[in-house]
DNA sequence: TAAAAGTATAGACTTCGCTCTATGCTTTAT
DNA sequence: ATAAAGCATAGAGCGAAGTCTATACTTTTA
């Protein structure tokens, strides 16, 4: 599939698909057959990665962090010390981020009430 | 408490407060007693607010949404009910939020345990 | 009393994550 | 065959959230 076709499917602007892949987080392929264009084509693959990349920004992962745990995830095969003990990191501050979120939830929470009984 | 022990006790750093204070989002006092200088006398309330800021940043709110919650919170008296929909449409917010954590959380889990079956 | 450290204000600079514009080539539609 | 739409690259611009620097005044310390 081509940009648009990509773009549609994930959501993602077309702008914002080629700054991924400018950054080397997707990769699109120009098909050797035709060589009147230059064209990349995407495929599935490509789909699984956006959507992995869609959840982990919504976490806060910057676009860096997210990029690593692509390259774990598909094309790593080498099992370094170093690279399992991040994500072990990772897993952790998703789990300190849980406590923040739950505070939050309980201050809007209390916030709502607050509101409700001014009247 | 001036500026150094608040930093000290939050965390943030002297411009981040400044920055905040700026915004509006935390106001010092200075003393009318002394009137040779202009330093800044902050109390446990900004401690607080501050304490909220860091919370709700790691959610993923703008300083100007935090902004709000704070004044709903310490300062508001009115009851608007567009105020409350804001505040129960960041909780459902939060709530959709949770989701990606799980999810990416899982991932990361799955990318350990691929990294230690590879040895 | 002189030096060092703390405070305030203003504004420049930086990074991140887009978003948009310009230009030019290719393909599709009419 | 011409116009419209799609694709690519390069680079400019932007808003958010800091971060840093310069300058000047005040307070504390030696």
């Amino acid at each position: 599939m081509l940009i648009n076709e990509l773009s549609k499917k994930t959501g993602l602007s077309i702008h914002t698909i080629r700054y991924y892949e400018n950054l080397g987080m997707i990769k699109g392929l120009t098909d050797e057959k035709v060589k009147s264009n230059n064209y990349k084509h995407y495929n599935s693959n490509t789909i699984e990665r956006l959507e992995i990349i869609i959840e982990a920004r919504e976490v806060g992962f910057s676009l860096a962090e997210i990029k690593k745990i692509l390259t774990s995830w598909f094309e790593t095969t080498d099992s370094k010390p170093e690279t399992l003990e991040l994500f072990q990191a990772k897993i952790k501050e998703i789990d300190d981020k849980m406590k923040y979120f739950k505070q939050t939830k309980r201050l809007l929470e209390k916030v709502c009430e607050k509101i409700q009984n001014d009247d």
